[in-house]
DNA sequence: CTGAAAGCGCTAACAA
DNA sequence: TTGTTAGCGCTTTCAG
């Protein structure tokens, strides 16, 4: 343990401390080649010695490797980088990435822009892609030299594996959990429309609907709070008999709630309320909300995984919704 | 706009499409240096012929710049990375350094431990550090090397600038706003004991209690809900005649209140809550919930361009906190 | 098993 | 104003 030198140590160093050539240096740090027991000790004491790290953006020039991992946010506005949602993933993706040497990027991919695709792939430093709220379009417009090294949490193609939350199972739980408690008179709250993934769920919704011979009722959401307050007030007028309310996200089911609750109806008693993610505060607030909780960390996790290791990845890989029973519904 | 070769086009190539040598290439892409008019004209054609994208790696390694900016969060366990404030700080950072080629790394500092900093000071591809919820003794620890590429996100230090929140003031406000509510047995909810930066508003709290011959009533949090409730059960235990309870943070504030609730004390009626943060559904809770606003992502954004741009900075930056009065208090 | 040499993509003296 | 020449720190043939 040295007291780091202002120029950090390179693999010269460590080789003409340890007394061999940097080949030898490098096959023994990078643990490839061949190596006498000898000069690997002397390598490692001379490197540990040093304080001796690796330097990944060389090893990725050499190798053509790339040295981040860039999360890609499609949507109308660059405002969708502010999200909570996008920060965990930025956050797993960080995490995982760390231990290469790999850094995580944050972009902005406009909706129906293909240069942004273009740039991502043209740019030599970049190992890979983890594609967020993709739509079609943007999935027809990614690179065939991205292939390999991209991954999207929400729908995926023939090209780019997905990685995301069994949307029908987990709505369709919530749903049946609303009918198993008598609501019959169910609205839903949905995801915006240019976003393919957030309308899984209200599939699964017009499905069950038209099973049981249940209204369908569907409102146009953002996953805001503000467009829960907005759809509540709307369905409130145009269904007086509602009983039940589904928000896609917990944080519009929140808003639902308020509206609700200033409009002087009761949740549960008059209209259930559920969500759908279980934020951490979701057990906390009165009543406590019911909704189906998804692991967005190791869905994150595991995209920005598949993306390093170029593993080549199912087509789709669904992680469980487990519905959380409180008491708003 | 050219659809993405296989391999990324290079300097090289622009220069050889452009007719000229790669050092002009290179000067007029850069934008340093002198170029004709002409040339300049020919190389930018080029570059957007060829989709041509610099490669930060390999300009980093020229440079001796470095590719990554690493956010160390310092804490106990490696849990802390899963915050969501450290989410809110990755993310932010992650967009500023995005322009500029940079990516972002997650690293959990263990308390008391100095190699981790020696190694990411010897690790030629970090081209800066942010610190988030440090201690002095790790403030310490921070290499010569490490000067002038980092920054705290909390307290910092002779060499280690600081960008952080009013704690002072803000934690000052709200106590005054409970004082002016008629609130005269007010407790306090506070940080960790590690952290020094969560000591700030406990040193507010008592000083204002003192002055105002106010009984100072203290209790250890961590910031979660969970923490919040047995804090508030033990408050109630402890002080009977309590009117007011201020914690940390906005998510202790709704453990509190959960546990109030629970416990059958009304809110804000029998006691009032104020919380420290202003999360997205603190105005959605019923009550909603008072707090002081705190803008995490331009604090982060800040510290992130201090040590991207190595502008000598202030040794202590400090952003507003702004008190929200709503319902819990 | 080891070392010499080439080169990843780029910038920065230096000479022309 | 431009091109030539060295590298930045590392891996990887290819000879020894």
């Amino acid at each position: 343990m040295t007291a780091a030198a202002h120029r950090p140590a390179t693999l010269e160093d460590v080789a003409r401390s340890a007394g061999v050539s940097r080949s030898t240096a490098s096959r023994v740090i990078a643990g490839t080649g061949f190596a006498s027991p000898a000069a690997r000790e002397r390598v490692a004491a001379a490197a540990d010695r040093l304080g001796y790290v690796p330097n990944p953006a060389a090893r990725a020039l050499v190798r053509g490797g790339g040295v981040r991992l860039v999360v890609a946010v499609a949507g109308p506005g660059a405002s969708v980088l502010d999200d909570p949602y996008v920060h965990r993933v930025v956050g797993a993706a960080a995490r995982v990435c760390a231990p290469a040497g790999i850094g995580v990027a944050l972009h902005w991919l406009p909706l129906g822009e293909r240069s942004s695709l273009d740039r991502l792939a043209g740019d030599g430093s970049v190992c890979g892609v983890v594609l967020v709220n993709t739509t079609e379009e943007l999935l027809e417009a990614v690179p065939r030299s991205l292939r390999g090294r991209v991954a999207s949490i929400g729908i995926g193609s023939a090209t780019v594996p997905s990685f995301d939350v069994d949307n029908d199972a987990g709505a369709s739980e919530v749903l049946r959990h609303l009918y198993a408690t008598g609501r019959r008179r169910i609205a839903m709250v949905s995801g915006p429309r240019w976003l393919p993934c957030s309308q899984r769920p209200v599939v699964a919704y017009r499905r069950l609907m038209r099973q049981a011979g249940m209204p369908e009722r569907v409102l146009p959401g953002d996953f805001t709070a503000a467009s829960g307050r907005a759809a509540a007030g709307e369905a409130l007028r145009r269904w007086p008999d509602l009983d039940a309310i589904y928000a896609i996200s917990d944080e519009t089911a929140f808003g639902v709630i308020a509206a609700l609750r200033d409009g002087g109806v009761r949740v549960p008693g008059d209209v259930a309320v559920a969500g759908f993610d279980d934020i951490p505060l979701a057990g906390m607030t009165a009543p406590a909300l019911t909704t189906a909780s998804h692991p967005v960390g190791r869905i994150a996790a595991a995209a920005a995984t598949a993306v390093l290791d170029r593993r080549p990845a199912a087509p789709v890989t669904l992680f469980p919704s487990a519905l959380v029973a409180r008491d708003s519904a």
